[in-house]
DNA sequence: TATAAATGAGTGAGTGTTCACATTAGCCCC
DNA sequence: GGGGCTAATGTGAACACTCACTCATTTATA
């Protein structure tokens, strides 16, 4: 029998480049087929459909994430640590694999709506540590999801301008200042 | 001769909602004919096509904001109260029409790349303010992108947040929240 | 009555998907 | 070790369908 994992691999990483350079929608089978040099029927080998595709490939990695954070935070046991840990590894994460990640980041509003409670979360996940830091009061208390909220924001947003070229600079280079403006933020008294 | 200034208005709301509860790439012309009861022509006697509506609908609004926000931010002198007013106001601008926002929001990243550099921005205007607040030692200097990346993302995300339901409370409520945390924040020593 | 606005069936280009056929590689036996 | 056997993989032309857009015609108003 024939192998085709090599196959799929390249069709992953062709329709990755596609998808965030030009949208899911604005990619056609035939481009990824094209851009991969493989045969249009040859994706329907590996997926049900192009939307399949998209799907499996934001989900796998968000759930991905959500796994790796999980372990990290774990072997922290401060929220200041915690946090630390998490956003100093997601700007690791996004250097990495910054097309990646540049399809998490564009993509969530059109796939989030699929993604099941069940399904390992990053953002659920950072509430939690944020509520239990809380609880133990090592920030005062509050809303734990307006707190998440800004945190996230805070990480993403410049992730958003690394991704457009108006910073240049590594997100790991900025880490402790994310890390610094985080904690700062979790420091506020939420009314 | 009759006056469609009514009919081209209708299409925007029905076009809005739509576009926000769909995305624009899975709402058809049909979609918008059939929600505002009128005939698909009717829509290219005031656009000329699908993606000048949507082009429209996202640039106009934004362009606007930008102005309001400018005017706002000139009437403050002192960089805190010109952040206070701002971040209030766009609290404000939310709440008064979620639909329009949610919208700007997520839309953006399709639509942000026609969107020339001569255009009012938000995002351009917030970098300067704050570029000018370091420069007059309001703040502790430092990358003004990356100041302003982190302000943003705190707000915007929060109204992500409030979109997806997951926050309850009005952005109005929420504003000196936000503004305390963006104050905070920009008080970070950047590397 | 003149002029702009509204209509909606029709059009054609573009797209996701299928399927009959070709190709490849692991396996076994002579 | 080489030649058939088999099943998975790859191919791409053809298909069915969607959707933005057009235009000849009708409707409303000043």
């Amino acid at each position: 029998m024939r192998d085709g994992t090599k196959t799929k691999k390249l069709i992953n990483e062709t329709a990755l480049k596609l998808f965030v350079d030009q949208g899911v929608t604005e990619t056609t089978v035939r481009d990824i087929a094209a851009a991969a040099r493989i045969a249009e029927g040859t994706l329907y080998r590996h997926y049900a459909g192009k939307s399949e595709l998209a799907w499996e490939l934001f989900s796998k990695n968000f759930v991905d994430l959500a796994l790796k954070l999980e372990l990290l935070q774990q072997g922290r046991r401060t929220l200041k640590g915690k946090i630390q840990a998490m956003v100093t590894r997601f700007c690791g994460f996004f250097d990495e694999d910054p097309v990646l990640f540049s399809y998490l980041l564009l993509t969530q509003h059109g796939q989030l709506r699929r993604l099941t409670p069940d399904m390992p979360h990053p953002v659920t996940l950072l509430r939690q540590v944020i509520a239990r830091g809380m609880e133990r009061g090592e920030i005062p208390p509050g809303d734990s999801n307006v707190a998440a909220a800004m945190v996230l924001g805070l990480v993403l947003q410049v992730a958003v301008f690394k991704i457009y070229g108006t910073i240049d600079q590594s997100l790991t280079s900025l880490a402790p200042t994310l890390v610094d403006a985080a904690w700062r933020v979790l420091r506020v008294d939420f009314a």
